[in-house]
DNA sequence: ATATCATTTAGCCATTCGGCTAAATGATCT
DNA sequence: AGATCATTTAGCCGAATGGCTAAATGATAT
């Protein structure tokens, strides 16, 4: 019982559903493109990411520097329909959709730089 | 979407899940029978169970003193399979379901009257 | 009307969660 | 070897969670 509760545990927050979500409709991505997607700090991402991984909801791939996640084959195929039924259509999931359609525009080291930078600057206006 | 996180929520805890998979089994209990269930203190439980019917999992009704909860007709039949398809034979789903039958071999009235007495015991013992 | 009783609400406390920044890791490229 | 880079880990902080006791509620029964 307390794999389920895990389980119920990782889709119990909204970030980590959305990705879930956006993960039916596209197989595969990597760290940065769900960053950009979610719009958090990287780390925050990491760790959404292997709280999905942890309940085996997830599975990641290393190649080179980039870390790839979609979903695990043994995800649960009633919770699935189940999340597909009740997230279709809302306007939250409309919407990562389409950023999701942007996102995949860019290519990915693009949007690490972007990222990058972005820390960089922030960094250097805070400073005194 | 945040019906389906707060549906989520709900289920995320273990002794709200044990309730839920009772109730699969026996269509109606009334507070102090999932208190004796849970062992735990009657306002957890009545908390607990507030927030089932605040994700519309569960329907409450008032029997003069007594409040019974059953499933709510609108569970979601996907969610409700997963579930069952994954509790069902867990030691926890199982120890709970002979719990139940001790339960309902007892009258609800008795098992609120050991509830109360065992409370009224345990606030003497402690004193000083 | 008063007392009793089942449940809920309020309020307290320790723990968990989810966000962030800074530092560590592990891989690539000069 | 050393620099650069994508991701993860560590650690901090405020908000939410889940347990409890005490008090409030709303229904019966005397």
């Amino acid at each position: 019982m307390y794999e389920t509760v895990s389980t119920a545990r990782a889709i119990a927050d909204p970030n980590r559903m959305r990705v879930l979500a956006v993960l039916m409709q596209h197989e595969e991505l990597c760290v940065c493109q769900i960053t950009a997607l979610l719009n958090l700090a990287t780390p925050t991402v990491s760790r959404h990411m292997s709280i999905l991984r942890g309940a085996l909801l997830v599975h990641s791939r290393k190649h080179g520097r980039w870390v790839y996640y979609r979903l695990s084959p043994e995800f649960p195929p009633l919770l699935r329909q189940w999340l597909v039924e009740s997230l279709s259509g809302s306007p939250e999931t409309e919407a990562d959709l389409a950023s999701l359609q942007r996102v995949l525009a860019c290519d990915p080291g693009e949007i690490c730089r972007c990222q990058r930078t972005r820390r960089v600057a922030s960094n250097g206006r805070v400073g005194t």
